[in-house]
RNA sequence: GGCCCGGUGGUCAAGAGGUUAAGACACCGCCCUUUCACGGCAGUAACACGAGUUCGAUUCUCGUCCGGGUCACCA
């Protein structure tokens, strides 16, 4: 026995597997050739940020074109930053927005696949049995450097201007014997496990990154920690470890983790696995006093992803706008695609964009009204519903009592060639239906400036004297027309533009008067429509109500 | 500061050693139109800067500047 084996029998006595045993437990995976093995790894610190969203989304591009997998995995080794409800909040945000994993954690404690535990702090023992190996060959050593032992040596390197670290000559507990170590060891000290690099700064590693390119950057010489003093491994070792035994072939997270790649490379050598391929995806960006930042979570409501949720814009909408930064070739591809599913478009990490994208809300608004256009009135009346259960109960109430009422108003103008696009969330669907329903209804009958109240009384007197409730659309239309000339106005727009010193206005103005008067807006979709559906005896009711008040003798607020 | 990555209109971006430097959003104008929207047509607007290589550079090289990331017993 070396003393190197002694070291590590002493340091890990309760690891009773061997990589050996590890390896035939989680063989290479039986996939399709090409196949891609992702995963999404988040710790559970707290809400689904917008940009693990769009990572995940690369992952489940990535594992889907290539018939391959996508998992789950949580980091939870840092026991000092955990929330409670970490998890569940990280799982159902993506199931919220269709992305759920094939593999991995699915909540509740519980969790499906053949690679697991899932959840590193399940996985001790087996971070514990590779850094037993590794101390076997003398490849990490116990340090017991104290905080302050740290700083020391931080602020030597300071003084004498070299790189800050835990490396070669500064690495102290190194350059102790295993004897002396073993001695610290049963004397009780606490410790860490340190890698013993090999690297050399002056020499350089290059990685192939898929969506950066090459990358070429010194070795990595830090004897960086592989165990805390709590006996759990940190990032770079459960990367390692887990990625190689879980068989991950691409690993794609925030670019952030370029700067420790010389250490990771270095780890998947030392340890004797073949590394993955890296694809390292740029943040998403906010504008911010005309200059670009990352998305923060503190400052910005939009980082989450629950905002979209609450706003009620639809899932489908994040993700259409998220392709579009994704591979910006996507637009041109639904344009000549429009009914093909997402999952029909050819993903390229080629096609990523090196640095980062700014979410810019006004492109995404549009996406969104695109998407809920194409919707059926059904589709929209559902999800509405759905999101109003939770968010408003008001208008859950509306919506639920009289679903075909709801489903008409939603039908005017809907479908067809040339849809309107009024709504992005769902969250703007009270204010679009609140003419239909009294309960909502608040009058306000300011007119355009070129229109006189008195003007404005005759022609509805005189409107209210021959409406008819049966009319369809054309008969409907033709007496507003009929009304015109008695009042100064003409039915022909074109002779109004040709003469507009002949006419007060012409038959859109006689027609503004009448929709603002039954539903207070200058601004709705087919007023004929809108005045069927209500109905003739609340037109009525309406139109008398605005005569009375354009005649001073009522409050706006009178009821209808 | 060291080490990395990035820089084409306001935004997302295509592009290639020679182009009138695409397209989308936003903005503006016109048309269509009973309002608004939708749709159609047109418009404003860009290769960070300086050297070098080259007949020719936005594209290749170097430098400068700017932006971002990272330098933990956090991920």
């Amino acid at each position: 026995m070396t003393d190197y084996e002694m070291l590590a029998a002493l340091l890990f006595p309760d690891v009773a597997t061997t990589p050996e045993l590890l390896e035939g437990k989680y063989p290479p995976r039986t996939l399709p050739e090409g196949a891609r093995v992702t995963r999404f790894a988040p710790s559970p610190t707290g809400f689904l940020h917008i940009g693990s969203l769009f990572t995940s989304y690369v992952d489940r591009l990535a594992a889907a074109a290539s018939g391959g997998v996508f998992y789950l995995r949580i980091e939870d080794t840092d026991k000092k930053r955990e929330v409670e409800d970490g998890v569940s909040g990280i799982i159902s945000g993506l199931c919220a927005f269709g992305l759920k994993p094939d593999e991995g954690v699915t909540g509740d404690g519980k969790e499906e696949g053949l690679y697991g535990p899932y959840q590193q702090s399940a996985r001790r023992e087996i971070y514990r049995c590779f850094a037993k190996e590794l101390v076997k060959k003398g490849l990490a050593y116990p340090c017991f450097c104290s905080d302050e032992t740290l700083d020391e040596i931080r602020a030597e390197q300071e003084g004498k201007n070299v790189n800050k670290g835990y490396y070669g000559p500064w690495a102290r507990c190194r350059h102790l014997t295993p004897q002396q170590q073993a001695a610290a060891v049963q004397e009780g000290r606490p410790f860490v496990l340190r890698l013993r690099s090999s690297g050399d700064e002056n020499r350089r590693i290059t990685v192939e990154d898929l969506i950066k390119g090459k990358i070429e950057m010194p070795e990595n010489n830090m004897d960086i920690v592989l165990l805390k003093s709590d006996g759990l491994p940190t990032y770079h070792f459960a990367h390692a470890v887990d990625d190689h035994l879980m068989r991950t072939t691409h690993v794609i997270r925030g670019d952030e983790w370029i700067a420790s790649l010389p250490v990771h490379i270095e780890l998947f050598k030392v340890c004797g696995f073949k590394a993955p391929k890296f694809a390292h995806v740029a943040p998403l960006m906010k504008e911010d006093e005309g200059g670009k930042r990352k998305l923060s979570k503190r400052k910005d409501p939009e980082a989450a992803v629950s905002y979209f949720i609450e706003k009620g814009f639809p899932g489908d909408s994040v993700l259409e706008y998220l392709l579009t930064l994704i591979n910006s070739n996507y637009e041109e591809w639904r344009r000549a695609n429009p009914d093909l599913p997402r999952s029909a478009f050819p993903f390229s990490f080629r096609k990523m964009s090196p640095s980062g994208a700014l979410f810019d809300m006004p492109k995404f608004i549009d996406v969104s009204k695109n998407i809920i256009a194409a919707m059926t009135a059904e589709e929209v009346y559902d999800k509405t519903l759905a999101w109003a259960a939770v968010y408003d109960e008001e208008l859950h109430a509306l919506l639920a009592k009289n679903p075909e009422y709801a489903r008409q108003i939603l039908r005017i103008d809907r479908g067809g060639e040339k849809p309107r696009k009024d709504i992005a969330q769902w969250s703007e669907v009270k204010a679009y239906v609140e003419y239909f329903y009294d309960e909502l209804y608040v009058p306000d009958y300011t007119l355009p400036d070129n229109t006189a109240p008195a003007d404005a009384a005759a022609v509805l007197k005189a409107y209210l004297e021959i409406f008819d409730a049966a009319d369809d659309k054309e008969a409907w239309f033709a007496r507003i027309k009929a009304l015109c000339p008695a009042f100064g106005y003409t039915p022909n727009v074109k002779e109004y533009k040709l003469h507009p010193e002949q006419f007060k206005g012409h038959v859109g103005d006689v027609s503004t008067i009448i929709r603002l008067a039954v539903t207070s807006r200058r601004n709705t979709p087919d007023l004929h429509a809108i005045m069927r559906l209500l109905g003739g005896e609340r037109v009525r009711q309406r139109l008398q109500n605005v005569i009375r008040y354009y005649e001073g003798n009522e409050p706006v607020r009178a009821a209808t």
